[in-house]
DNA sequence: TTATCATATGACTATACAGTCACATTATAT
DNA sequence: ATATAATGTGACTGTATAGTCATATGATAA
């Protein structure tokens, strides 16, 4: 847990060294972040970082919860369960949760790094039980739908929840590649159509996939 | 490259450090893999190292070179083009490909992990092409594929070529975790054709949800 | 003004690493 | 047996790291 002294810092030197931590955390592995490095980029003392952060560790699961909470937040505020159509719902699911990963790319790479766990000494249980919860939570929507009739029943449902997840965890940044987004055009775009109406359309055709398949 | 006093090394010992630097570079970063670790274990000196590689990098494409060579001799020689069917072809790719994950499991991470390229301070142009070569060698089938109608028209072509790839890439590790294979586990069943007839079975599922989708 | 508390600092410690090199050991050939 | 070549060795160098701590600076309150 940070200390009240990072708390109570100024906004915007609080969101300097977070931004600078996930950044760190992002494009590198655990023990190749280095606190060195950050402090001489933020040009302050060693210490200060030790005065906000009990260690390295502390720093670093702070980031996890945050960002995990940042998306969470961005997701449930947004979901409208208004439709018991399966599809319906998961696309929007989906499509916010895209939206989220082409708004804050840092985020969205943070944190597929840190669930794909590759590279991350810890064995966090926080971590598992988020990643167990998801996958229960999605189970559970896929049962439903199956029950209702809407999914089909002839494939063992982990593997459709697999199918499902394994394309969704990863369309948002293939569809940025594909579309050459990068944060700057983002931000120049946010207000303009043309970007928004190409990736719904690649999610439409995602979901049109995973529905009905490659068949002609 | 390795020198030759490593190629004149008797193989035990060859193997023994092939071995032990897969490991380490599997399961750490780049950065984080370590050659005193590796020699500490290994019970040799760290000079030798230096007399078999150039240097940490030397011994890093090294492994990626060998580890490649291994999963495309593998596949290129079981599978027999005597079909025009997409997807029986493709059944076939998916299957020798998931049967080397499952035998060798360490190569497989290995791969995912300098393809991935997350904490690879290396951005080389060989892993580049490679993956160049592969993407246009699964959209050219499909192409072909598409022409002869065997594919839909309406979704575009590198959308599919995404959602295929992406499925086939991990479902290899999907079976494993879910029928709780190990290598232990592989090496005695390996004769043993329950094992063969699930995985069987999960492949030809996940092709069916790719031919023709979830809906009911 | 002075005393007290909160925050900032950077030199320093302990540790780990890649890579080197002068020397030791072993194998081969004469 | 002797000379030559190939292989093995581990102490050492330079560099980077996480984390510490005595000290300095700033803010606040009496």
């Amino acid at each position: 847990m940070p200390s009240n002294t990072y708390y109570n810092l100024p906004t915007t030197k609080k969101d300097k060294i977070f931004k600078m931590a996930l950044e760190e955390f992002t494009n590198n592995s655990y023990n190749d972040a280095s606190i060195t490095r950050m402090v001489e980029t933020l040009k302050i003392a060693k210490g200060s970082i030790y005065q906000y952060f009990n260690n390295k560790k502390d720093l670093y699961f702070f980031l996890i919860e945050q960002v995990s909470t940042k998306k969470l937040e961005y997701i449930s505020s947004n979901v409208k369960f208004e439709t018991s159509d399966f599809i319906e719902l998961y696309k929007q699911i989906l499509k916010i949760g895209t939206r989220f990963d082409i708004e804050y790319p840092t985020y969205s790479i943070f944190l597929s790094k840190v669930f794909s766990g590759n590279h991350d000494p810890f064995k966090n249980e926080t971590i598992d039980s988020m990643k167990l919860m998801s996958d229960n939570y999605i189970k559970n929507l896929i049962i439903q739908a199956r029950d209702n009739g809407q999914i089909r029943k002839d494939i063992d449902i982990e593997l459709i929840a697999f199918f499902l997840t394994e394309i969704t965890t990863n369309i948002g940044r293939y569809i940025m590649k594909k579309n050459d987004i990068n944060q700057q055009k983002l931000v120049s775009n946010i207000k303009n159509d043309t970007l928004n109406i190409q990736i719904e359309k690649a999610l439409d055709d995602t979901l049109e996939l995973i529905k009905k398949g490659i068949l002609a």
